[in-house]
DNA sequence: ACCGAAAATGCAACCCGGTTGCGAAACCTT
DNA sequence: AAGGTTTCGCAACCGGGTTGCATTTTCGGT
């Protein structure tokens, strides 16, 4: 029997304050499992997908989640990441407002422990494009061998 | 009764001394096969998909255009970038030798009509990364709306 | 506190791009 | 022409993502 996870469930306490205030400042209802959510995505200290969320969340289900990250998107809360890995990341967007260019950074995934890490000081350098084009957004990827992966050698 | 498409069929004859030498150049036998796909993607002025050269070539197997691409990236005749998609996207590696940062581009997805722009012109910008990573492929993605698609509205 | 509408959630099924196992066909060498 | 190797087609599978629909929860009005 899944667990009903709504009012009554202690697993809804999570720090609530700051989560939902961080919800309703992007106008998002924050609902118990949207508090979940968000605060799996926060206290995770890397880029997550919705499979990691399933994991994490094994409660709830995919569907929900998957809703939820799309609100989510839409309102800013979280911004996705398309690292190359096959699936989705999403992280929080600290933002006060939309996230622009300007607040986009690098990111780097690790092809040998498959995490994505977020360089948030290095923003994405902006280039010149060519006339009629007009973006929206940016998604620098880099690729290749983390510190901790290089430091360990992995051939036992 | 699907084509046979080997050595007697006529679809096999591309522009043949051009794409084998391309082929031959990278220690890629050029079998019938290989040679329709590497020309479907030469001549396509776009990075195309799996699914594209499916309906270009439809009498061609999707399992073995996936195993030529995977040959094609392994032997740098092709690179594969994400641009978000959903779908990966191959596009000739015209360099002698692998593709470098330095021959990497910059892309561009149209969220209107869903193609895939490459700014051969301009490159991706390097940056300083942390010490310890290592970068091996460097991916920047720009979205937004097309000169084609911002020119015509498309909103009848 | 109760009711009904609207929103949120769970469940199950589905879609699609990508991937694999395996037998058949083509190729190459002798 | 025979035998081993490579390539190819077929069919099935996989996993991330997505959707339709019934159920539950939420919330404003009474």
């Amino acid at each position: 029997m899944p667990l009903p996870l709504q009012s009554h469930n202690p697993q809804k306490m999570v720090d609530s304050p700051g989560q939902i205030r961080r919800l309703e400042k992007k106008n998002v209802k924050p609902t118990a499992i949207r508090l979940l959510v968000v605060d799996a995505i926060a206290s995770a200290h890397r880029a997550v997908s919705l499979s990691d969320l399933e994991v994490i969340l094994d409660t709830v289900d995919k569907s929900s989640i998957f809703r939820t990250l799309e609100l989510f998107v839409k309102h800013h809360v979280v911004h996705a990441i398309d690292d190359g890995s096959g699936s989705v990341k999403y992280e929080i967007c600290e933002g006060e407002e939309e996230c622009t260019l300007d607040d986009m950074h690098i990111h780097f995934y690790c092809t040998v422990c498959h995490r994505t890490f977020c360089f948030k000081t290095i923003h994405i350098p902006s280039v010149e494009i060519p006339e009629g084009f007009s973006v929206e957004s940016a998604n620098y990827m880099l690729k290749g061998v983390c510190k901790d992966c290089a430091a360990k050698p992995h051939c036992i």
